[in-house]
DNA sequence: GGGGTAGCGTAACAAAAATTACAGTATTGA
DNA sequence: TCAATACTGTAATTTTTGTTACGCTACCCC
């Protein structure tokens, strides 16, 4: 938008021929000025030159020189966000993932269904408190989405632990755990007896827990605070995992959502400090 | 649109050089491919010839046919109604759950048509590939995803390892990959730079790499193999994941059918084996 | 009213871009 | 393993594009 500005302002101040220039320019914005010279000279009724000498007095070394800057202004635009939503508009069709996705995409319906609000906002609830530590763990598969949920929750709070994965180190880790922390748990089908003991662990230390799990609860889901289920039947292989994880996206959201402004401001911070020195150390 | 989405599905039946080419564009859609051939062709990492058969593949007469093309579909584009002044969206503390999800289920739809057919075989052909090695590695938050994907593949087939999060460690990990190992990398938009590195590390030694990105291409892809987009954008503070992770579990049941009948007893013994000795002990 | 200046376009020129020809190199199939 | 085919880059060629030089016209100020 920097050019149509820059072009804006000069416009008193030009000679009548580069006027004419500039008004073909804006108004056929921006497709005429990547073309060709001689293309803007034709719609604006000029001359070449004249154009060269239009750009000159913006200052431009060139009349590619003068492209490079419209591209840039081109790219900045179409790659804002709203933009990039609409260009990610219909592409090319695969019908067999379609029809995989379409699965998946009933699953997210029904977990919406299954879901209740208020079970929803006391989790939010729960995740929301600073006061406490929390702690995230799952088990065989859904463990990578404790991390993933892990990962962006410790940028919105402190006090966020997730629990590794050798279960061999969870009776240490159970040493941290104080009265009224926040443990979430992640147990779907073949619930393992592993992670059910550990939650009796953390019920015995007065964690409050909160439990994502399938339809079919995990045995924890008797002594959880609160329970969220998610329908993880995909007639596959294995169970699908997307509406936990898009479940957990969800909390992620709604909780930096009821931040403090103070708190959003701490955590652009911190993003920007985690891009500003990029990693490799 | 109209371009972009003629070349993404001709994605698949492009030779090579030519499979660069529109990977540079589509990245730098559509700056890059307003300027010359020149700098097109270098930004692909190839030569302005291959550039030129690239467009005349597309049914274009020359090169300025297809800038007047993309012109024109950038114009479209910018002069679209102004629904930009719409900022973030407000929250809505209704039913946030269904809003939410309805938001996802779109992200679906979109990497569903973003996918090309062939390029999702053909990563299926990769990971089904039991002679080389498999390794898996994804960025800050990807990670988890790959984390998912590695364990679910360690089932199917042997030699899967899943590159830690731990930086330091990466190039010790490099040692053992092969000439022919596939790779399989998670990046998506803010491009970490030191994965980036390691994607040129891979590729210096000869690693087939099947990179999962977000429809603007990490830098990766220009040296990767196969290239498979996902819609992120969920009009959140971060990106949702959950189209990677679907397409994760797609190519992992695909995979997993695909198998002989012998390797999916070995399969179900392996399972058999992890359930009826519960860890924990 | 005349010298001077700024504005403009035609046409020659120079620079660059696109295009083509060709030769070397993989890849595929017999 | 060999032949045939497809793919790719280098280099020469042609075309297009941007740029400059120059002369004409209109206007302003002395």
């Amino acid at each position: 938008m920097a050019i149509r500005e820059q072009i804006q302002a000069a416009l008193g101040t030009l000679p009548g021929a580069e006027k004419k220039v500039a008004h073909a320019f804006l108004a056929n914005y921006p497709s005429i000025g990547l073309s060709t010279i001689a293309e803007l000279a034709a719609l604006a009724g000029t001359s070449a030159p004249t154009v060269l000498r239009f750009v000159a007095r913006l200052g431009f070394e060139s009349y590619p020189d003068f492209q490079r800057m419209l591209r840039a202004d081109v790219q900045a635009q179409l790659m804002s966000p709203l933009e990039r939503a609409r260009s990610t508009g219909p592409l090319t069709d695969n019908p067999a993932l379609k029809a995989s996705f379409a699965d998946i995409a009933a699953n997210l319906e029904a977990t919406a269904k299954a879901v209740s609000e208020s079970e929803f906002e006391a989790a939010c609830e729960l995740l929301s408190d600073q006061k406490t530590a929390c702690y995230i763990l799952g088990g065989r598969f859904t463990d990578a989405i404790a991390a993933y949920m892990a990962a962006h929750l410790r940028i919105i709070r402190p006090n966020v632990r997730h629990f590794d994965g050798q279960t061999s180190t969870w009776r240490d880790q159970l040493l941290d755990v104080r009265p009224g922390d926040v443990a979430v748990l992640f147990d779907i089908r073949r619930y393992q007896s592993d992670l059910v003991r550990l939650g009796e662990l953390l019920v015995e230390r007065k964690a409050r827990i909160l439990l994502i799990t399938d339809p079919w609860l995990s045995p924890i889901a008797r002594s959880a605070r609160v329970v969220l289920p998610c329908v993880v039947d995909a007639n596959r292989t294995w169970d699908s995992s997307v509406a936990i994880l898009a479940l957990a996206e969800a909390l992620i959201d709604r909780v930096s959502r009821a931040q403090s402004d103070a708190a959003r401001a701490r955590m652009q911070t911190l993003e920007d400090i985690h891009w500003n020195n990029p990693p490799g150390r």
